[in-house]
DNA sequence: GCATGATCATTT
DNA sequence: AAATGATCATGC
């Protein structure tokens, strides 16, 4: 796919290509996985189950820097009791990732936007000490019901977001006091500023 | 609502 | 301009 326009790929496919992503957000990522034949689905699983690796496309700007942060995974706000590091989700993704760079300057035309050269990427040790230690401090904030309290400003390279359909989406969780509670979903993300310096580091 | 795929749009 | 918080689509 390298070097192809989403445009090129798409009408290969018999897709048709949105004037926008505003109301197609999940396009692009959608368009590389039936391409590759991505076949987990809306399963909470990797891509790839077999091989166990996550499919994940990276917005390029000009500058050949992302140009959004990468969503990795909802933030377990119930049923958490027990989970660490070694054991989460966002773990499990972020063990192995096909990164597929595609264009996304806003100016350029969805079909004109070209894929770039994939990266399948495992983190480092240190990587994965910096995650965990992200992680820990993150959930931590989750265990004492500081939800409310958990912006984006927290963690190195994981930050914590909203990931709802609107600000007004509710979940269960517990607050401070231990109580249930609905509270917004929220989801791991990874910073560009990790990015970043993944595709500095691989393709300068 | 939840899990998938993310980008949009307002605030800093 | 970059980062944060909000939002959009789809299939159960």
């Amino acid at each position: 796919m390298a070097g192809q326009t989403l445009g090129q790929l798409a009408l290969r496919l018999g897709i048709t290509t949105p004037r926008t992503l505003q109301r197609a957000k999940g396009w692009t990522g959608e368009l590389i996985e039936r391409q590759l034949g991505a076949y987990a689905g809306s399963t909470p699983q990797p891509d790839f189950p077999d091989l166990k690796i996550e499919l994940k496309t990276l917005p390029i700007g000009i500058n050949s820097v992302p140009t959004e942060s990468t969503f990795v995974s909802v933030v377990p706000l119930a049923d958490n009791i027990g989970i660490t590091w070694q054991t989460s989700a966002v773990r499990a993704k972020l063990a192995r990732v096909l990164w597929i760079p595609v264009q996304a300057d806003r100016q350029l035309a969805v079909a004109d936007r070209i894929i770039g050269t994939p990266l399948l990427w495992s983190p480092s040790a240190r990587e994965d000490a910096v995650f965990e230690t992200d992680f820990n401090e993150l959930m931590e904030m989750v265990a004492f019901g500081r939800m409310q309290d958990l912006s984006a400003h927290y963690g190195t390279w994981l930050q914590v977001r909203p990931k709802a359909a609107n600000a007004k989406a509710l979940t269960p969780g517990f607050d401070a006091n231990g109580q249930r509670v609905m509270t917004l979903p929220l989801g791991f993300y990874l910073r560009r500023a990790f990015t970043r310096q993944l595709l500095e580091r691989h393709y300068a």
